[in-house]
DNA sequence: TCCTAATCTTGATAAATATCAGTTATTTTA
DNA sequence: TAAAATAACTGATATTTATCAAGATTAGGA
C-alpha cells in the first residue's frame, strides 16, 4: 500500500460516488479536504473485519471483493466492488466495527473518508441522507435476492447468476476476464471449488459459455439466463 | 382484517417504534394523525410482495412473518416481526414496490403510516434519518450473518440458531410456543420440512431440547449454542 | 361433535453437494 | 531459469440434504 494524492477533487474523480451531487460546494469541499488516497496491490487487504469502521471507502480504479471471514476459517464473498460505489460498513451506524473485510483483486486506487464526516453530512443534509438510505436499501434488496437464490437454487443456477452478474454489472460485456479464482467463485456462490470447475465445464460442454482459467465468454445468453432462473 | 382505532397516540402505544423519540411534538402529531389501524387474523396477509410500498407498518401486538415468495412457488422467511419494530420495505427508497410479503402468525394489531411521510420526516430531521439508517444497517448485518450461516453451516447448526433466536429475541424465555409450522421452520432455515422434524427429534433424543409440535423448551443451552456455532 | 383438511412424522430412496487424493497447469520468486 | 508454491482440474467416494410415499395426529369448519 502506497500513499499518494492523484485526484484533484472528488467531483472530478472517475470513481466518484454519484450521491456527492447532493452536497453543497462547501460540504463537498469538506469531504475533499479530509480524504486520503491509497494504492493497493492485488490481494492486499483494504479494510479488515473487526477493526473500527472509522472510514468509508471509494474505489477510484480497480476491483475489490468484500467478504466475511467465517469462524471456521472459510470466507463468504459478499460482493464485488468497483469504481462509483460507496463502501460504508453498516457497523458505522451500529457498533463502529467493520463487519466484513475488503481486499483488492486488481491493483486498486482508493479514497478513504471519515465515516463520522459522512454521518455528520447525512444529519444536516436531508437529500444526502436520503441517498445514503437509498444506497443501503438497494443493498438490502440485493441480499434478499441472494438469500433466496442460496435457499432455492441449485449450484448451476447460482453459478449462472454470478456469470451474468459479472457480464451485466462489472464488465458490461459478454466476454470478460475471470478475475476470481475458482475458490473465490465458490465463496460467492456458496459451493466447493471443485464444483465450480465441474459446472463451468458442463456449461462449456453444452455450448452455453466458453471458459478457461482466466476468461469467460457467454455464447448462449438465453440459455444461461434460463439456467439462472430455473435454478 | 378489521379497521378500528384503539390506540390514542403513537407515543403511548406499547408497540411504538423507539425512534419516534427523535421527532418533535409536531412531527409525531403528523404521524399520529395519518396512521391507520387494522386487525389481522392468523394467516392473513398484511403486506403483499409486488404491491406499492406506500405504507410502513408497525405491529402494536402479535407476531408476523416477513417472507419472499420465490418464483418456484417456494417461500423464504426473512424474519419474524414483533411489536416495537419498524417494517419499512427497502423498495420504498428504490422502486416503490414491496419486495417481500408480511403475514400475521398470531392475531395482529398493526398501524400503517405512509412511507412518504416517514421519508419526508427523514429529510427534515437529521436525528430521525440517522435512526432509520441505523435500523437498516442492523438489518443488513443480520442478513450478513444469515448468509454466512446458510453458506457455511449444516442443517442442525442453522436450526439451533433459529431456536436460540426465538428464545433470545422473540420470547425471551427458554420455553416457548412454537408458532411456526415445520414448513415455515424450513423456510427460515433453508431446509425441507421433513429435515426439520428429524433434527428436532435428534436434539430431543440427545437431551438438548424438549419439543412437541407446538412447544419448545431449551434444556441444555450450552450444548445448543455449541451446535449453533460449530454448524 | 364429527368430518375434512392440514400438518406432523417416519422410513426408504434419490439427488445434490462436499471431500479426498492425486495430477496437471500456472504463477511466483529465489 | 529452475524450483517452489499456488491454482486448476479429475475421478472416486462419502456426506448431506431433498424427495417420495405412507400413516398418525391435530385443528378447523359444517
Amino acid at each position: 500500500m502506497t500513499e499518494q494524492r492523484n485526484n484533484k477533487s472528488c467531483n472530478k474523480c472517475t470513481g466518484t460516488w454519484e450521491n456527492f451531487r447532493h452536497l453543497t460546494k462547501g460540504q463537498l469541499e469538506m469531504v475533499n479536504a479530509n480524504r486520503y488516497e491509497a494504492a493497493f496491490k492485488p490481494g492486499e487487504v483494504m479494510i479488515k473485519q473487526g477493526t473500527p469502521a472509522s472510514n468509508a471507502m471509494f474505489i477510484a480504479s480497480g476491483i475489490a471483493k468484500s467478504y466475511i471471514e467465517g469462524s471456521n476459517g472459510k470466507n463468504f464473498v459478499l460482493d464485488i466492488e468497483k469504481p462509483g460505489g460507496l463502501i460504508l460498513e453498516p457497523g458505522a451506524y451500529v457498533n463502529s466495527r467493520s463487519n466484513y473485510s475488503v481486499a483488492a483483486i486488481s491493483s486498486v486506487q482508493a479514497c478513504f473518508v471519515s465515516s463520522d464526516i459522512l454521518k455528520q453530512l447525512a444529519r444536516i443534509n436531508g437529500a444526502f441522507a436520503e441517498s445514503l438510505l437509498e444506497d443501503f436499501c438497494r443493498k438490502t434488496m440485493k441480499y434478499h435476492t441472494r438469500m433466496v437464490s442460496m435457499a432455492q437454487k441449485k449450484m448451476s443456477g447460482r453459478l449462472a447468476e454470478v456469470l451474468l452478474y459479472f457480464s451485466d454489472e462489472i464488465f458490461k460485456s459478454d466476454e470478460y476476464e475471470m478475475i476470481l479464482t475458482r475458490q473465490e467463485m465458490g465463496e460467492i456462490t456458496s459451493m466447493a471449488k471443485e464444483c465450480v470447475v465441474r459446472i463451468l465445464k458442463e456449461l462449456e460442454d453444452s455450448g452455453v459459455i466458453y471458459s478457461d482459467s482466466n476468461k469467460v465468454k457467454i455464447l448462449d445468453r438465453g440459455r444461461l439466463v434460463s439456467i439462472s432462473e430455473r435454478g
